[in-house]
DNA sequence: CAACTATTGCAAGTAGTTTGCGTTTATAGT
DNA sequence: ACTATAAACGCAAACTACTTGCAATAGTTG
């Protein structure tokens, strides 16, 4: 069992059909380090060949099996997307929108303490946790 | 000076002018546990005769000061709006969509961590962490 | 390589939010 | 209290982000 599974594989795997379109998304996403906007994801897979409504559809079903994750980093109503992959957080500069990763295995101890004391929750599944500032170069 | 302003007060300190409808609304959000959106904030506080826009301008002021805040509970393209009152962060039910607040210092730790070790940021202003999963009804 | 069905494109629709502009209303100054 | 001023309001319209229906296309299975 190969640790990284290509995209066609990755999509077969989860039941999907690999079709050239989400190929190329997910090779693209992989490369990419930030999250990004559909607006973005669009502009580079390819605005001009590529549907929006098929990449709106490919991110639904991706989001929905854990492929993709979808992360609200506060800059307007547009959401961005990014591979799963390990487990992180971000940092975003409120100014510019630059964004940064970091990771933290104290937020697993923040889960499971509110597990623990929450009244109506007993399993939590996921979580989301970003940072907001001024990064150097807008401090 | 008075720990708990009332809402005239509150919006007038902020450099605002305390008329009704912003009166009602704090008034509404400050009774209120739960965050809520828009179309609710607006059922609530008079949807026949607050205009849509007139709710947009004030929580849009509101959250520019610090006075209201803005969380994104994943759920579909809507923001929902509580008081800032005392920091906390939320457990959402993925089905239901149940609240429960919740806090841990341990947040302060993680923010800490992250801004000595981060290479580009030294400040960091907010944050933002929520916990999704089932509530007991749910599960 | 044929049949089956997921995926795509197009057109249209909806939800959420913003903008422009003329009118109303809270407030500061008399 | 009364008036001038600018914030806040309502209405209409525009706009962005996203969704839905349906017919055409293209992976995949046998």
């Amino acid at each position: 069992m190969k640790s990284n599974l290509d995209p066609a594989a990755i999509l077969r795997q989860a039941g999907y059909r690999a079709t050239s379109w989400r190929i190329k998304l997910l090779e693209m996403l992989e490369k990419t380090k930030q999250p990004l906007t559909v607006a973005q994801i669009h502009a580079k897979v390819g605005s001009k060949e590529l549907n929006e409504v098929t990449l709106y559809r490919a991110l639904e079903a991706l989001v929905a099996s854990g492929i993709v994750r979808r992360v609200d980093l506060q800059q307007g109503h547009a959401h961005h997307y990014e591979m799963v992959g390990k487990h992180h957080h971000h940092i975003v500069c409120t100014d510019c929108g630059t964004v940064e990763d970091f990771s933290d295995k104290l937020c697993d101890s923040v889960v499971k303490k509110a597990t623990k004391k929450s009244s109506s929750f007993k399993t939590i599944n996921s979580h989301s946790m970003e940072l907001f500032g001024l990064c150097a170069s807008c401090a």
